[in-house]
DNA sequence: TGTTTTGCAATGCGATCGCATCGTAAAACA
DNA sequence: TGTTTTACGATGCGATCGCATTGCAAAACA
């Protein structure tokens, strides 16, 4: 046998194109061919570790789940005050990292309205991140629904991401949007 | 020549149709195929009342842009607070025709993120609606800055209507959202 | 009534799609 | 060193795509 790859790494490497060509062309515009030639190899190449292509959309969307997941978990804010602010700022199209991101994963959440297979994580996903917003709610305002606040809180985010991403909303007035809902979240009862 | 048709009103029975099958099966099962097969017509008709399938797509997104803006158009409600209720409300896919309407929209939107010409209406058209939100909020609220929580109001409607269509929010949760944050944001500073 | 124009239906074409198959260079293994 | 297995590259196939072309029945018009 040639010489052992590492496997997951191909993978990846392979995921990452198939995001590029969904950040600048659309979920549509993810072909096997165009894949390759964004990564840079051979058709044969991407068949040869994804069977299906919709096993390959799959891999991509769990990779990018991932990545940002991981980004959420890399933030740390002295108080909470501070970290709920800086999580859901991370959360928007803000950093070089979170702007290459953030087209894919709205392409990918438009998809799960349509594509049940794609909905599923994200239905079970939601619950534990209301759950961690609405811990950190706690720990500033004690007492009310934070969980409540916390779905909204998630809700008004999501949105502003859309916004920004179409052009509705610049990076400054989305700043000031979110640091604005934490002031009326966190002072009011 | 044969009977005089109403150019228009065939030209919304296909888009009618564009959008039933992309609240069905999202955007990328659009062809004009599947849109003739769906509008129960030839290929032949969608191709005479439409040069180009972007043509075709363009027009289903204005019609259901007007749709959708008749309906919020159509609100009446006794007291400014109620009709800013309302209205949010109606832009989540709570009735029969919402429902039909919201995955629609979500497509589009997603697909705006890579495509100007979708972007571009969606750009012009937010000012507006802001400014009618924030008049709602001024009259129920005098003072504070309306045009902001109006901003915020938008986007967080928008999310939550992403979050409806994937199943990660249910249509009574979301009332209770929209009721809570209308109560925050109209009784606090 | 004949002519013309409109509203299609039907068909065809080249491109692209996902996917299957085949061939093969090369390295791990015996 | 010979065998086997891995990792592809190349090619082909049937389906589907958007779009162009063609043909024609029918009704408006002269």
């Amino acid at each position: 046998m040639p010489k052992q790859v590492d496997h997951d790494e191909r993978r990846r490497e392979i995921g990452d194109a198939v995001c590029r060509v969904m950040a600048s062309r659309g979920l549509d515009a993810v072909s096997l061919r165009h894949v390759a030639a964004e990564a840079g190899v051979s058709m044969g190449r991407v068949q040869h570790y994804f069977a299906t292509k919709d096993e390959m959309l799959l891999f991509a969307f769990q990779q990018i789940s991932s990545r940002v997941a991981d980004r959420i978990g890399a933030v740390h804010s002295p108080d909470p005050r501070t970290f709920l602010r800086d999580l859901l700022l991370e959360l928007l199209p803000l950093s070089p990292a979170a702007r290459a991101e953030a087209p894919v994963l709205a392409a990918f959440l438009a998809q799960a309205v349509v594509e049940p297979r794609l909905a599923e994580p994200l239905r079970e996903g939601a619950p534990q991140m209301v759950a961690f917003i609405a811990h950190l709610i706690t720990q500033v305002r004690p007492g009310g629904d934070a969980e409540r606040d916390a779905m909204a809180l998630l809700a008004f985010v999501d949105g502003l991401m859309m916004q920004m991403l179409i052009g509705q909303v610049d990076e400054v007035s989305a700043k000031a949007l979110v640091d604005h809902q934490l002031a009326r979240l966190l002072t009011s009862g």
